[in-house]
DNA sequence: AATTGGGGCAACCGCCAGTCC
DNA sequence: GGGACTGGCGGTTGCCCCAAT
């Protein structure tokens, strides 16, 4: 017997939720959040639970405010893969996607100048999200992003065991930014060779 | 001092993929 | 094989705080 969805508490988590979850961990481990409302009085659904963990609670979590470095490395990643914040978290120490994503929007869309283009237009729909999920690196809300030469130019080799960056400049949008440095993607800058999966697993992004 | 508007961030939502039974 | 369950992801929402008026 599950409850019903509205029967879970919704909004901000109380310390003493926090502790519940805490406690809720350490004996079981982090998985079947689902099973945290059954076992304990905690009255949060297993998502819930979850994020609550990831995103705040897990002792790997880094609370404060973004470093330069950081910074840096996100812009950098945020280039090569685009809106994946998960893989972009996962090679920014301490930092969750969510941590990422927000950071990335309310503070280094602005810094980068880049208007944020709120997509409406969510990714393709069920029919191939399997191939969205590796073709997705460029969404729409980064067609404008930067990239940097280095990165663009190691980038640039992987593709070359495929398909290639060329005329990335060409596809520019009319040359909306007038820096000569600024390169932008768009959906012919695809994430869907093996090599490059694997480039990205070995890359080394603290230049 | 009270109000208001915007920024920042935590949390929710909807979808999908993998796993279990 | 297929339905239910669970976990993970990215986009979006809504609340809280604070500065400006």
């Amino acid at each position: 017997m599950t409850k019903a969805e509205n029967e879970y508490k919704k909004g901000l988590w109380t310390e003493e939720e926090d502790k519940i979850l805490l406690e809720y961990v350490r004996v079981h481990g982090r998985r079947h959040w689902n099973r945290i409302s059954k076992v304990t009085c905690l009255e949060r659904n297993g998502k819930s639970c979850r994020l609550r963990w990831m995103n705040y609670l897990c002792p790997n979590v880094k609370h404060g405010e973004f470093s330069e470095e950081e910074d840096d490395l996100i812009i950098r990643l945020h280039n090569l893969l685009g809106n994946r914040w998960s893989l972009i978290a996962g090679r920014v120490p301490g930092r969750t996607d969510n941590q990422v994503k927000n950071h990335w929007n309310t503070h280094l869309c602005k810094r980068l100048g880049i208007t944020k283009q709120t997509r409406k237009h969510r990714v393709p729909s069920k029919s191939n999200r399997s191939d969205v999920k590796r073709t997705e690196a460029v969404p729409s809300s980064s067609t404008c992003g930067t990239l940097s030469p280095s990165s663009y130019q190691k980038g640039a080799e992987v593709q070359g065991q495929g398909s290639s960056l060329n005329g990335l400049e060409a596809q520019c949008e009319g040359g909306k930014h007038s820096d000569p440095s600024l390169l932008f993607y768009d959906q012919s800058f695809v994430l869907d060779s093996p090599h490059l999966m694997e480039f990205f697993d070995g890359f080394d992004l603290i230049m």
